[in-house]
DNA sequence: ATGCATGAGCA
DNA sequence: GCTCATGCATA
């Protein structure tokens, strides 16, 4: 009995992929039409369209036009005492709620996992359900093989035409974020040496694997939980979104990742995150790096709600909401209030606006 | 942001 | 040999 002689994975190659074609580039530049038939129902952020695969030419794949709520721009132009006052009162409130935090030990491990990966961790695909972990290990080829005769529709092709295939195909894993306790600082280790390109690789494609479950157009409410094509986007777009605003580089956060601790789950290149941000790599290995790079994304904001929770710096936002450029005096009272050298306060301010207008850049852009 | 290269598992 | 995931180097 041998009768079934198809090879997985390339058994349903695309045509158009035909290997030596830069591999990837077929996913978005192709056949760009497509995509994202489907609205995305971004909740806050922002809505981006198809995009995503549309990178045709070149680059920019997408202009998302943000929705970012404007910052509070100052009204006063004048302010004394009032302005300290309305400032405490402010910050006086938000203090209230406070966030617990879980500190944890800062304990960087520049792990590096390069080598091969796969090997230790299996990730099954788990249910499609939800809360699943999924570690990015695996091996492509596990997945391939799978989804193929599953469906008719193969994956790899997906990626060209993603927007209606996966529409059905979607697999679910997803891992509810945060599992373990780095303390979200993102430190940025180096990790690599430089002397190899290639030498990390987790392949997990095969987590992915979720064979569809045919999904419901209804579902607008999981996020995390499957890979939906949609999730997928709005996820890559508010993470994004998010670490910037935290004021983290993509390289930042691919070292960071190995803080998690996440077993299997080492250090990324900045170009990963890059790719996922810009949803540039294969739909499996999105799938694959979600539930991590979520898990990142909760510790480092999470790590970042500490912060904001002293008092201080609660204080001078309430301030800043009132008034981004405090004159020199306004700042020697404000520095004084929190018992703050005023070149602090003044380096603050300007830092605070620096950030301000690339939140608001990348919000727009 | 992306081209090119590496290296792994599979058929 | 193919596909895939990933990284380095660089525009």
């Amino acid at each position: 009995m041998m009768m079934m002689s198809l090879n997985s994975k390339q058994a349903f190659a695309m045509p158009h992929t035909s290997l030596a074609e830069t591999k990837y580039s077929s996913l978005h530049s192709s056949s760009s039409s497509t995509l994202t038939s489907n609205a995305p129902s971004s909740s806050c952020s922002s809505s981006r369209h198809s995009s995503t695969i549309s990178s045709s030419g070149g680059s920019s794949e997408a202009m998302r036009r943000a929705c970012f709520p404007t910052p509070p721009s100052n009204i006063f132009g004048g302010l004394d005492e009032s302005l300290l006052a309305r400032a405490e009162a402010l910050a006086a409130v938000d203090i209230v709620s406070q966030t617990k935090s879980h500190h944890h030990p800062p304990h960087h491990s520049p792990f590096k996992p390069d080598a091969t990966y796969h090997t230790m961790n299996t990730l099954p695909c788990t249910s499609s359900s939800s809360s699943s972990s999924s570690m990015p290990i695996s091996h492509p080829s596990a997945l391939a093989s799978h989804h193929h005769h599953h469906h008719h529709h193969h994956h790899q092709p997906h990626q060209a035409l993603e927007g209606d295939l996966l529409d059905h195909i979607t697999p679910g894993l997803a891992l509810a974020g945060a599992m373990a306790g780095p303390d979200g600082s993102v430190v940025s280790t180096p990790a690599h040496p430089a002397h190899m390109a290639g030498m990390n690789h987790m392949h997990q494609a095969a987590i992915n694997m979720a064979h569809a479950h045919g999904l419901p157009s209804h579902m607008g409410c999981m996020s995390d939980v499957d890979a939906d094509p949609r999730d997928l986007e709005a996820f890559a777009e508010r993470f994004k979104q998010r670490r910037i605003k935290l004021g983290v580089t993509q390289a930042d956060v691919g070292s960071a990742l190995a803080n998690l601790k996440i077993p299997g789950v080492g250090s990324l290149s900045q170009s990963t995150i890059c790719r996922f941000e810009s949803l540039t790599l294969s739909h499996n290995n999105m799938i694959a790096l979600k539930p991590i790079l979520q898990a990142w994304l909760e510790e480092a904001e999470k790590s970042h709600r500490e912060k904001l929770n002293k008092p201080e710096k609660r204080s001078l936002e309430a301030y800043f909401s009132i008034q981004p450029r405090p004159s020199s005096e306004k700042i020697a009272a404000i520095a004084e209030k929190l018992d703050l050298k005023k070149n602090v306060v003044r380096v603050w301010f300007c830092n605070q606006r620096q950030k301000q207008k690339r939140m608001k850049y990348s919000a727009c852009v």
